[in-house]
DNA sequence: TTGAAAGCGTTACCAG
DNA sequence: CTGGTAACGCTTTCAA
């Protein structure tokens, strides 16, 4: 039907080999770096590679070799910059080793993203990054069923059942509320998604609780908020709050959108932030040190996860003849951001 | 070296000829749509592929074909959310032909840019997207040397030199203008970048000059701040016409970045906006309508150009092999989204 | 250390 | 309309 781009007969690996009076055999082992291959003998070969501007033909490189030189990377949306900083990352990474990222987002639908790692499959690729440890068990099952190696990213494992590369956002949730608690907090509110298919989201909420809870503190249910990361949401909390008639000092939002969203909403409504209320997010994205007043918030390392796992991933296809290893976890640190939207709690 | 993930041998084209009792040419046949099989006999392909789930060879089959079935596309920024919608928007059109998106980011280094395009016609694909008119030569050459189409997108072209999706700029700016003199404002300053590599910025300070000089208005050289899109340029520039003993009544930033920053800022000095200032943008990105006021700006129809300049690739590599068509340009609309951060000229 | 030759899974051409 | 056969460009035995 259409016709290539690249129409024009391109040089060959034989064309090099002519040139350099050698075999397809050599040029092809010079160019993969085997050691057996003559100095002269190299050389020759690369002189000819140069002088005739020869490009390998990844496609035909993928088929003969078996190999595809491809990951691909479904995360849950792009309009989270962090996500797509990560895959940034993760494509830089990648294309050090050759590697090509093909990537989708599901935007939080867990068929969705089924159905994208199926099409990857089929595609043909090396491995898959995933975020997050909630996925359909069909989705590990079409991984395991072509033993495609996978890391798992920006949470860590429950049981070490595969690769990993991610924050502790239970803990990270749990250092912000002790951050807040030893600012004189005692009355918090969290805004947060009941929907379990965002395990992020899952773990701040129990960090809080359970670092509360350490300070004897119970988090009622109705002090949580709904909301899984709209502006939106996060205005409706506080107005919801504000209606209260015990309100409560310090707010935290499982993401930054909904702190966003919190932090309009005092200024919409002129509760002073962070006089009469503190709000704190996750994410530390795009614009989190713009807001007014600058938000506090827990930094995810998105860049790193990406770079990371892309080695992590490596390793795996790398080794993916040989036994099963141990899985390998890889914790990264995700620092508290401490800026203007918390305080100490009014007396 | 490493071995493949799905080291499995898969099923093949003979598998199924030979289950269906036909010839591997067949079951290509049946596979690509010709219409030249016996219904009975396509039934049986059919159902064979169904029976092994057989998936086509990605890489052979490009291999084959010589047809890469891949796009690539380079964009300035992954920064500008504007952009990622744009290629999530442009992935999905593709898709459903059967193509895939392959991208990157230059980061504004048009040096960057030509490696980058480098490399993808290196791997092999059938097309290009790129961002805007204003490449390096040796990049259009490269593309011609290889007859690989390409579009580009966001600006139009200034002669028709090739297939193009993209919004008038200079007629956008133009528009805000008038928005703006049509409120009474006479007193203008614009934050702009000089540097020549992003035409799109550089075509909005031209709509912006041209509306003015029809308005009898000439934009002196000094109430051009230097800004390309960052925040801090944006606050920076609030900065220095406070300073003005003429201050402007209006402030036109290339883009929302800059926007968001001078927004900041006058609210950081206590300029009141839009009674003392108004200030408008380009782009209409991620949080433009939750600053405070909320953002006026000229909305980018991201995923629109994505879709459509899918659509122009696509046609133009399908009719690569006939002879050369007139380009096709495809202007679409920017609409003015007037906010509140504008408002009447103080008298 | 090197060359020759056999694939890899498709598509395309050419008979029939 | 269909089957055989020859590529496609590379990697990878297997001998030498």
């Amino acid at each position: 039907m259409s016709r290539p781009a690249a129409a024009t007969r391109s040089v060959t690996i034989r064309d090099v080999a002519a040139r350099a009076r050698a075999s397809a055999g050599t040029v092809s082992r010079v160019l993969n770096g085997a050691p057996s291959v003559k100095d002269a003998v190299r050389r020759r070969v690369e002189a000819a590679i140069h002088e005739l501007q020869y490009v390998p033909n990844a496609q035909a490189r993928a088929l003969s070799s078996k190999a595809f030189h491809t990951i691909a990377a479904v995360i849950p949306t792009i309009r989270n910059l962090n996500f797509v900083i990560f895959v940034r990352a993760l494509q830089e990474a990648l294309a050090r080793d050759g590697y090509t990222l093909l990537f989708s987002s599901h935007e939080f639908d867990m068929g969705l993203e089924l159905d994208e790692v199926r099409a990857f499959l089929a595609r043909g690729l090396d491995g898959v990054v995933l975020v997050g440890q909630e996925h359909l068990p069909q989705l590990y099952a079409a991984l395991a069923q072509r033993h495609c190696p996978y890391v798992t990213t920006w949470t860590l494992p429950r049981e070490q059942e595969s690769d990993c590369v991610g924050v502790d956002n239970f803990d990270a949730a749990a250092r912000l509320t002790r951050y807040l608690l030893d600012l004189g907090h005692r009355e918090f509110s969290v805004v947060a998604s009941l929907a379990p298919t965002n395990d992020r989201n899952a773990l701040r909420l129990q960090g809080v609780k359970a670092e509360l809870a350490r300070a004897g503190i119970e988090l009622a249910d109705d002090r949580i908020l709904e909301g899984a990361g709209s502006i939106e949401e996060g205005k409706s909390a506080i107005r919801q709050l504000a209606a209260w008639q015990r309100r409560p000092t310090a707010v935290i939002c499982v993401n930054d959108f909904l702190a966003f969203g919190a932090l309009l909403e005092c200024e919409a409504l002129g509760i002073e932030v962070p006089g009469e209320l503190s709000i704190a997010g996750f994410g530390d994205i795009q614009f989190a040190s713009d807001t007014r007043p600058p938000l506090t918030t827990v930094r995810m390392p998105a860049a790193d996860i990406g770079r990371f796992a892309a080695e992590s991933l490596l390793r795996a296809i790398a080794r993916s003849t040989g036994a099963a290893h141990a899985p390998s976890v890889l914790k990264l640190e995700a620092p508290l951001i401490v800026r203007g939207s918390t305080g100490r709690a009014r007396p």
